[in-house]
DNA sequence: CGATCGAATCGAATCGATTCGACACCAGGA
DNA sequence: TCCTGGTGTCGAATCGATTCGATTCGATCG
């Protein structure tokens, strides 16, 4: 019925001028009808939106806006796997739902960018954004961040190596994990080995040796290491592929065939963990009789084991939340601090005192 | 050591003019050195990115070179649920997999985006984007596919009902789990039932009644329904509040409270069907021998179950990789074709032939 | 040696909005 | 009657780049 006469021919849309000039206002006040700063009289305005309707306008040009006003509206955030890595792990799509959720609130939209710099173009260098979130959890940020800070973009961490120009927000990674090992010390156990995060970005398994430690700068992995070490200083660690179950049965599977007498196993999340089951149920060991197994992050994990794991809490949703307000008060210029998160042992079924004690 | 000289004082940016002016250009031949494009003396672009360097200049701003060019470098996915609740199913994982994947080959950076339209600020409305795909597989797309034609951006849904000015990518869901029903009737099942995807965007759970399902626009979900019936035409089918493995748990529940003489249980989902496996483990009901169990996915599911399930394989990262690609094509003016895909029943061994006939 | 051509560079227009200051108009108070 | 203050509207400048057509300058060719 109404068919949208748009003047210039299909395809083309029409512009805020055009509006303005069929609306018979000018292009200063139809902007302020669309954007509703400003007084505009009320037939002015119904002008306006009729004569928009008329041709079809969507409403301004986000990039012509973007360009006036300095903000596109988007807020990008940076991971450093692909996708389908990465969103295996339930903690990254929570704290991804954090983010989200916050931002959204915010009229932001979430832009999804992995971090390739290999690329000269496209990606981390060339897309409009107003504010980065970094979800480096492992591996090395700086390029990442020297190309969004020549950007002048508000750079913000989560659970990264502390850095100039970075807003961080991180938790008690070190002390959580500290806990958790306190608890199966308490409990009896001596012999304990840990299952690491990736330490580079090759994502490389096997034994993690101290040349290897000290040279990774997968910060999230070796702080909830040396939570362990602070208690058991000895305790051997192998490096996981990745956050996920099979890569857990992996490394469990090795480090029960280098230590048949281990009493427990402490995974740096609870995925690994759960890996660290099936490798005992492998062998037939029962946990947590045979074997204790500890887990960190507080995953709600549905139907994937009969067990509730034993595990450090982390409010990762809160964290998301608290990444994204600070990049949104860095934007309105609020004077803006890093956060703090404490996480908290959880005590499930999967830790009891060692029974075969060698 | 080398100070940033940027002469504006801290927090502005140079601009290209600042550089140019700096190396002794114009601002036209810096450009043209930063592009890339168009002829420019060795010499002189050493001047440009020296100047630029001095300056702390990152590159052209986006926002600019976004309203200049038409482009904006950004395409949007556009999802139906929070992130929380899509990303816990792995085929919009893969998907997306697939679409980042092409997108960024492209030089493209993928936008997120949950279609809320009740905003009457942001996300779909205001985000810069060149081109949008829709995965709404389940409910009603209109809102969104107004808004976004209106602003002349290309569509492309995927798994959608087909509308006008929108591109598709689609599997064959009705043949396809018509194939898998045949395999089951093949074996000698005849009490049959369904868990289907969610019918409604509430995700409310519940029998399917053929009310609901008329008013239903839940295009997956209908389509795979309609494949079974192609086969069983009065199989009771239950909704799930989401393809998750404990709906399917819930469903599956309820499905065998009904009928305890149901021989086989077809999920529409393999999550779904997992979750049919469970609940038949919880009744000491053996699968395949006492139940058989159908999903569709081909979901590459780790450890999750000691089954093999029998399924429906749907290409999925290819789907996201054309949908993209549909894109990109459409972006290029090149000419574009809806995109059609074809799943195959894998057997595992979750269906085997009715032990307890009735 | 003059005409021709291509490479390198520049000026100016343009993309589509926002926003600031100016202006006209009208009601109410002194 | 004059001034004040607020409201509604407009003009013009501006955001920071890209791009088209024109121009300059050597080098090559006949």
């Amino acid at each position: 019925m109404a068919t949208p006469a748009n003047p210039s021919g299909d395809g083309a849309r029409a512009t805020l001028a055009q509006v303005a000039a069929r609306a018979g206002v000018s292009a200063s006040t139809a902007s302020l009808a669309f954007s509703g700063a400003g007084p505009v009289a009320d037939g002015t305005r119904e002008r306006v939106f009729a004569a928009a309707r008329e041709l079809d306008y969507g409403g301004p040009d986000p990039r012509a806006r973007g360009l006036r006003t300095g903000r596109s509206g988007i807020i990008a955030v940076v991971m450093e796997d692909r996708i389908r890595v990465a969103f295996r792990d339930p903690m990254v799509v929570t704290l991804l739902d954090g983010i989200a959720d916050e931002i959204e609130a915010a009229g932001y939209s979430l832009l999804l960018l992995t971090d390739s710099l290999e690329r000269q173009t496209g990606g981390l260098r060339d897309a409009p954004m107003d504010a980065a979130l970094l979800l480096g959890c492992s591996t090395d940020l700086d390029p990442a961040v020297r190309v969004l800070s020549q950007r002048q973009v508000p750079l913000i961490g989560v659970e990264a190596e502390p850095r100039p120009g970075l807003l961080m927000v991180d938790i008690d990674n070190r002390p959580g994990m500290r806990a958790g090992a306190q608890h199966l010390h308490d409990l009896g156990h001596r012999r304990v080995a840990v299952i690491t995060l990736p330490m580079d970005r090759a994502h490389t398994r096997g034994p993690l040796t101290s040349e290897w430690q000290d040279e990774s700068v997968a910060y999230t992995g070796l702080q909830r290491l040396a939570g362990v070490r602070d208690v058991f200083p000895d305790a051997p660690a192998i490096v996981a592929g990745g956050s996920l179950i099979e890569e857990g049965l992996i490394a469990a599977r090795a480090l029960l065939d280098a230590d048949p007498g281990l009493t427990a196993i402490i995974g740096q999340s609870d995925l690994l963990a759960l890996g660290a089951i099936q490798a005992a149920e492998e062998r037939a060991l029962r946990v947590p009789d045979d074997l204790s197994v500890l887990g960190f992050d507080g995953a709600r994990i549905d139907g994937l084991s009969r067990h509730r794991l034993t595990t450090i809490v982390q409010p990762s949703v809160e964290k998301g939340r608290a990444a994204a307000r600070l990049a949104l008060a860095a934007l309105a210029g609020e004077p803006v601090e890093n956060v703090a998160f404490t996480t908290a042992l959880r005590i499930g079924d999967t830790t009891a005192p060692p029974r075969r004690t060698v």
